[in-house]
DNA sequence: ATTGACGTTTACGTTAACGTCAATATACTG
DNA sequence: CAGTATATTGACGTTAACGTAAACGTCAAT
């Protein structure tokens, strides 16, 4: 795999727009390195760039994907108060993904059970032709 | 428990504001009935509103819950062109509900291996004071 | 009769997360 | 060297999801 990328090349593997990209960096999620004027990412940038979507499709705000990617940096140096305080933002965010697991598989049931009384109601209509429905 | 509700009484419940509750009717993600001017929620409304919340906490946006509530109201009736189209949506929103499920999977993942990192890393400032690191 | 708790509608304000220009610079290409 | 493609910053616009405030109704308790 290439070694660098364009801002243009990230955009159209992650299919977002160079503006999502350049926002991001505005607001500290991203901080690539600059040739003259212009942008460049690393592979690392571009992995930071792929737990930042992952964060995005379940749903967090971007503040809260920049304290989840920080962490990734503060998990193996800093002071020990900042160890910690990484520690608790774990567990923090561990919690509130198993929340979101819970609620998926419970929203999963729930899509099973409309869809088989989808199908039965669209059998029925079918096989039977409603019969029973326009008749006294 | 209660046959019916108030809004505040539903608020309180679920940690949100009334002001809120009243967005959604507005968004027509609620239907409440009225006594006069007031606004009664029965169970069936309240279920409503939980699964709204699941679906906040999912992450989707209020169009997209919208849509999946309808479901529910629409699996037992309807044209079959309708039925079909629920299932469409059923399918899709699995497909989203299983890359959600993915993206838990691998960020808490990443979680236990930071925490880990993190961990060993107090660890070593603790017991070995840090030695290394102030010593050439 | 007034206070206070709870409710209503209407309207404007706010924040997040970009989209959409515009004006400008740099680089390749024929 | 003109043209095209790609990049930059800066400014303003937009949408979703509420918050906040005003102005008012209703009912029970003081």
């Amino acid at each position: 795999m290439q070694e660098t990328f364009t801002i243009s090349e990230l955009g159209n593997e992650f299919g977002i727009t160079t503006r999502a990209i350049r926002f991001y960096e505005d607001k500290q999620l991203l901080a690539p390195s600059r040739q003259g004027n212009r942008r460049i990412y690393t592979r690392s940038d571009r992995t930071r760039l792929k737990l930042l979507l992952r964060g995005k499709r379940l749903g967090w705000p971007l503040e809260e994907i920049r304290a989840v990617l920080n962490m990734y940096d503060q998990g193996h140096e800093g002071e020990i108060q900042q160890l910690e305080y990484t520690c608790r933002k774990v567990r923090e965010s561990r919690e509130q993904l198993e929340q979101q697991r819970r609620d998926i598989e419970a929203a999963l049931q729930d899509l099973d059970s409309i869809e088989s009384r989808c199908l039965a109601r669209i059998d029925l209509l079918n096989t039977d032709a409603g019969k029973a429905e326009n008749q006294p």
